[in-house]
DNA sequence: ATCCTGTAAG
DNA sequence: CTTACAGGAT
């Protein structure tokens, strides 16, 4: 370590008091948070960024004040209130987090890292951080931006993930008997979020340039290294817009596990490897006259790209459909929509300005 | 290995 | 426009 560590914790403690953006979830300056601001924007902020998760945490807060509010609410309407943000998994869990916090430790989150972790939905890092913002414990919270700062500012060449435990280490040196720990983890992670970024970090405004292995060598921008991965496949599929004489469309709740799992969808195919094969998937409602919109949507999974043609087509008839809702464009919010589906929805209306009138 | 979406870069 | 990337838990 080039300068005592507690010398470049006073560095980052005092940048941070000088640069401290204000989130919504933030407590001001000396004031102890809110746990359940502090673990609700947690979550939400896993694999998404604090822009998306302002309004979705906004929202939540005035809907459902305290976690036992939480822990009351349906299911279906935190997923309804979760839709377009992503990984449905996390809603899920959320819920039955809220449901254990009310009711097995009175409505009161635990204070430790062990405590925390036994939660359904934290893991290591989220049960860290919580511990530290919301409790001041000293646990060093390891996000995407701490590695990034730590892997430049040892210069690690060995490449992400195999680095980690490297990662880890290094950083708990760094935050070891830190004197401010739920302000030193905020500061770490928003160093790296506006400064040290993934692409062109601003090093002149680093509180730690001086000191920085990778700048000195001239390789910040291109660390971290990562491991090469493998490309992703594409699947393809058809979805169907069903309207009917009240210009309302029909969706139904999809079933399985796993992907989207409880969220609305408009009726679809299997979504298979071959765009050939599925050019010829007969459609999942029996309705007569369907017709292709010469129209697709894309979208990318994590490890899938979907490109889903999409079909239209009239209920005249007033079909009874098991499981089915029609909706109208109306009450689109009522129901947990992923953004794929929203995306067709979209197409579908504009390309039949007359049908969504 | 499985789970999504928004944004930046090319 | 298309592609790449960021971002943790189970």
């Amino acid at each position: 370590m080039p300068k005592p560590v507690k010398h470049l914790q006073t560095q980052l403690l005092d940048w941070f008091s000088r640069h401290r953006r204000v989130m919504p979830w933030r407590a001001a300056k000396g004031v102890r948070p809110d746990p359940y601001h502090v673990w609700l924007s947690e979550i939400m902020l896993q694999q998404t960024t604090v822009v998306t998760v302002g309004p979705y945490f906004m929202k939540f807060i005035a809907k459902w004040p305290t976690v036992k509010h939480l822990a009351k609410a349906k299911l279906d309407d935190v997923l309804t209130a979760w839709a377009g943000l992503g990984y449905y998994a996390r809603a899920r869990n959320l819920h039955k987090c809220a449901v254990t916090v009310a009711n097995e430790h009175a409505g009161k989150f635990p204070e430790t890292v062990e405590g925390l972790r036994e939660l359904p939905g934290i893991g290591p890092y989220t049960a860290a951080a919580i511990a530290s913002i919301a409790f001041d414990r000293p646990a060093v919270a390891v996000d995407g931006n701490v590695e990034r700062v730590v892997s430049r500012f040892f210069a690690i060449e060995e490449p992400l993930p195999l680095s980690k435990d490297d990662i880890r280490r290094k950083a708990a040196r760094l935050a070891k008997d830190n004197p401010h720990p739920g302000d030193f983890t905020q500061a770490f992670m928003e160093l790296g979020a506006t400064v040290c970024t993934p692409r062109k970090p601003k090093c002149s405004l680093c509180p730690w340039a001086a000191d920085c292995a990778a700048r000195k060598k001239g390789v910040a921008e291109d660390l971290p290294r990562k491991v090469e991965k493998a490309q992703k496949p594409v699947r393809y599929g058809k979805v169907y817009y069903i309207s009917n004489r009240r210009g309302e469309f029909l969706i139904h709740k999809r079933t399985g596990q796993g992907l989207y799992e409880g969220l609305y969808q408009l009726p679809t195919t299997e979504w298979i490897d071959s765009r050939t094969a599925a050019r010829k998937l007969a459609a999942p409602v029996r309705i007569t006259g369907l017709e292709s919109l010469g129209a697709e949507v894309r979208h990318s999974f994590t490890h899938f790209d979907l490109i889903l043609e999409i079909w239209i087509g009239r209920d005249t008839k007033n079909t009874r459909l098991a499981h089915a809702v029609w909706i109208s464009a109306d009450n689109i919010d009522e129901y947990a929509l992923p953004t794929l589906m929203k995306k067709a929805i979209r197409l579908c209306m504009n390309g039949n300005p007359a049908k969504s009138a």
